[in-house]
DNA sequence: TATGAATGAGCCTTCATTCAT
DNA sequence: CATGAATGAAGGCTCATTCAT
């Protein structure tokens, strides 16, 4: 089941005119970006509204609740992630390295772009662990992306250029597990963190054909 | 400097007679437990003074603001968090695989045993980057447990147990990283997550004679 | 600079419509007679709202603050204050003895007929003692009134109505000392105060021709 | 009745021994003091016993409420008050112009030295209007001022000196009002205002032989 | 679609006061 | 006498939400 089934239930007034949705969208934006400076916790549905020019009650229209905008935010990182590797995957086909080291050095890339995706994103992630709905479509992502580096993780231990192992949903979990760890490391220690030497790292670990 | 620097300038109202202390401290474990039921979105102060059997006044009568009981609340995670692995340092002096092992073994024990402090701590690490006041706590604890397993690594690599590496920092952080993406996922996934395969994982990896 | 300069900076929140305006002033009366009732001592936001008939949270839609409510009061007194003579001013034109007259009579009559207005004004005063821009307010007041004083003593010295002093400042000063002290006599011991006797004082003091 | 008799039913511990009534002095000062700060407005018990360096508690032990450590404050007014011209009756006996002229000084005088005294003494008369024992106190420390002034207007009158005047009351009450009157001028204005030129001049009218 | 006005519920904080020690 | 601890009762303010227009 795909966590974009809980989009409908949300949608309410709006989204039938196009102006009607290019003003959710602004509505979710200014969300989004509210969140990242202020967390769930600071989040003020009155804020939202300034910053995408409209009033409350405005709001109230497109959102039933604020729960409603919340899940809508949500949906939003939903899709800039699952879009996320669209490129890659057909640009770097059957060059696996390459679309590992892509995939390691995005994390650097977005960091510095647009922070505002991780900063979300873990907030995110904290909701998850009281609400089941959003726990739901966090692990419908992260089944996502499990998916996207198994292809590319296969394909490798094919070739050979990765180590033969023979359990590769491990491999996969693992690498996810490094690049989570990366994203609170950058969060934390900002442009300290020693990237590309982390990132050969994991790659060594990956790539090398041991037992 | 030590982040305990902090403790002095937060504890203020009562807690000068050993009653008061035991009071204070009443009030911050029952804090602990409702931000890591509720997040700190759903804190409320009427909720941890009922919780500490204490009338809301009395619970001002020992932190000023909100602001103190968490800053306390922090302080609180930073004991617990430094103090833990005292034992281990002692016991297994000179086993430094085990120590290594008992690390990450502990990771799973804990959130079976005490899932609170992992969630609090996550609840903390998002604090820490709008709150420069806890961003420097927390950074200062990272160090903290950066030095400690520095102190392990080193011995496994002198005594040739662990890779034969120059950048021990490094790899000290990719330690820190694998622990740190653990606990997102097993926050996430509960106990399906493999825990003793991926651990088998990073230990071959840091055990593995490369280069 | 005119007092009245505040009076755009503290509109915030409703009276846009001609509802919204008329609520607004609604608020300000109540707060008027609370404060005369009870003093800015005993003045409460929740009082405010009751007697206005709204809830608190519509007082905080028109205000702000309880300061901003204040200052609207403030502002209703100086608009009372400073229209207070105009009708005189047209109809005993030419006429300053009369004028004089007047304006002690009515010291007396604004005491029986509407006895807040010295209360609020001297509770006002206190407060201009600490807040500056209240000072700035009131300062503005005593000024406006020194100028209209000062309109009919002129004409009277002219006429040798009054008595030719060359420092008309003085005794502008001497007539707005003596009144403002009348107020605290009148508000202490009510009508016992001799009204018409003292009155009769003033005159025969601003009247004769001496020296 | 002496508004003194307030006193006795005020006092409840402390006040036996020498330390006892020092501490209860320093109370009274201590809430003097911030009353001419903040105001009744503003007073805080707590901020009363911090100036007078003992514990809230303390407080409470020597007045049972706020409402006593104000009366309290009242008394001490009074006391204050009511002692004021002791000294001048003595010294300038049958001078009754200097009487009169030194009485004016004063009150510039005290407006330098220690204006805190009519601060005070306004708040008070506020709080006269809204509270009959305080009410009944200042209508008492008034009318002993009426007749000590009276004493030397009567002198003054019969040596010749002042206006031959047959109701004497009216005249000393007139002075009350043109120095009540000053009090509020000088609050507003400060040394701006011009007391001699304005004492010189209600000393004419109170010399004048007219009529 | 959009908004000004309104509100119930609740939040953090303060304050005078009490009491056991 | 003195104080640390505790509290009931507010008090100012906020917030998501509703509704008439």
């Amino acid at each position: 089941m795909s966590a974009s089934d809980a989009s409908g239930a949300a949608r309410r007034g709006g989204g039938r005119t196009p102006h009607g949705v290019a003003q959710r969208r602004e509505l979710v934006l200014a969300a989004f970006h509210l969140i990242a400076e202020k967390g769930f916790e600071g989040l003020r549905t009155r804020d939202v509204a300034q910053r995408a020019d409209v009033n409350i009650a405005t709001l109230h229209y497109y959102f039933h609740s604020k729960e409603d905008l919340i899940r809508a935010v949500v949906e939003y990182m939903h899709e800039r992630f699952a879009s996320l590797h669209e490129a890659e995957r057909q640009a770097l086909y059957d060059q696996p390295l390459e679309e590992f080291r892509h995939e390691l050095a995005d994390v650097v890339f977005k960091w510095r772009t647009e922070p505002q995706l991780y900063i979300v994103m873990v907030e995110l992630f904290m909701r998850a662990v009281r609400d089941p709905v959003i726990q739901r479509i966090m692990a419908d992502l992260d089944l996502h992306w499990h998916e996207y580096i198994k292809t590319y993780v296969t394909r490798g231990v094919a070739q050979g250029v990765f180590r033969q192992d023979s359990d590769i949903d491990l491999l996969v979990t693992s690498v996810q597990i490094f690049i989570k760890g990366s994203i609170l490391e950058i969060m934390m220690h900002g442009e300290q963190f020693p990237a590309e030497r982390l990132n050969a790292e994991i790659e060594r670990w990956l790539t090398h054909h041991a037992r």
